[in-house]
DNA sequence: AGCGGTATCTTGCCAGTGTCTAGTTTGTTC
DNA sequence: GAACAAACTAGACACTGGCAAGATACCGCT
């Protein structure tokens, strides 16, 4: 067995490739990104990305599941550093993770909804975004066990909460939303849009029973 | 003056352009859509939609300025439709309109946020849009003048619920939704989704009061 | 030490793309 | 009918993604 698994002429080409998107998509957009392009950034000829990822999909796939795990850490270490005492708590704590993993990497935000772009059943793409999608319902599930749904359908909830992170993300990158407001720090919007929903959907349970399950 | 302001080769070019993004994005997505598809799809010469919108950017341009105006007809046409006695009720109302043409245009929604690939200081373009945000203004300030915002900030009731119906459009259409939940009928979620949203936000006042202005 | 095998990466090619320039056709106006 | 403007075509250019063939560097094995 080898000491590194891939560490031939490049050293670790496929990682090099991917930061190269990155930079590639903040000087010209996700549009504006090519093969030959992120070759060039990374120092090597125009075909060998394809080597590594298979085509152009390929790569943006890859560049995508990355995102999705940037995504799940953004969010763990926002519900850790936050007290988060009970579910509610920890699903204000998620919102502002996901909106934080946008805001600061904007490139893989925009590419892993872009699915016209993307080999959408590629094995790893699918299971990152799983695993990112199972935090949300867990901590919906364990609202529901302390009974903060107040009878509402917890799919209904987990949707809503996911629809208000994601597209208060898409719209704040797309920059369609900083033009019209003042609040200027993405960070501080999604706090407070966060503490609206929970304040106002999920309040403190009357009595300590717990909700009708899915 | 002529009686029409564009009849002379084709009849209307531009209009068949538009109709042909239209199907093109059908087919092959929006990363597949080629100016050359596009004047084959009309039956003209490849340079054709230059001439007409200055370049790809203009044509994908022209096309998102389209689809606010179908925006703005959708939300007012599920405005009508409901009784709509107060803003609470017309705000429910906008959130289903979004969602319904949203679905009903997929491709339209998706490149009216596809900025990369737009020039988004057109002046069309930027009034479209400011039209349509403008109905969601306006009934946000009817719920505040009715005492339904409950001391909360208009600008963050505004944000959230558009960014509400904008996430659940996106993930609809991207797919990443109807892949994970039970409820396949996208008119009926978002139904769900905006009334739970208002009821939990928006409850009636209890007083007759209203709250305090932006 | 040297050999075979393999993964890495390069080079060259192809059809297709967006944009530019020049030219042709069509309709309007005087 | 002639001058003009607008609509559209035809050709060229640099660029793109994908493919096939080859060169290079590393590894395990004897």
């Amino acid at each position: 067995m080898s000491r590194w698994i891939v560490a031939y002429h490049h050293g670790d080409l496929p990682a090099a490739l991917l930061a190269a998107v990155e930079s590639a998509i903040a000087d010209s957009g996700v549009s504006g990104v090519s093969l030959r392009d992120v070759a060039r950034r990374a120092g090597v000829s125009h075909a060998a990305p394809a080597h590594h990822f298979g085509s152009k999909a390929g790569l943006l796939t890859a560049f995508a599941a990355a995102g999705y795990q940037l995504l799940a850490e953004s969010v763990i270490k926002e519900v850790a550093a936050s007290d988060a005492a009970d579910g509610a708590a920890e699903l204000a704590a998620i919102g502002r993770g996901y909106v934080r993993f946008a805001v600061s990497h904007p490139a893989h935000f925009e590419v892993m909804f872009r699915l016209d772009a993307l080999d959408p059943g590629n094995a790893e793409f699918v299971a990152a975004s799983e695993a990112a999608y199972g935090l949300l319902t867990a901590t919906v599930e364990r609202c529901r066990a302390a009974g903060r749904l107040h009878g509402r359908p917890p799919e209904v909830v987990a949707v809503s909460a996911w629809s208000l992170v994601h597209g208060l993300s898409a719209l704040w990158i797309s920059g369609r939303l900083p033009e019209r407001i003042a609040e200027q720090d993405p960070q501080r919007l999604a706090a407070a849009v966060s503490d609206l929903f929970v304040e106002a959907v999920l309040p403190p349970a009357r009595a300590g029973g717990s909700d009708a399950g899915l």
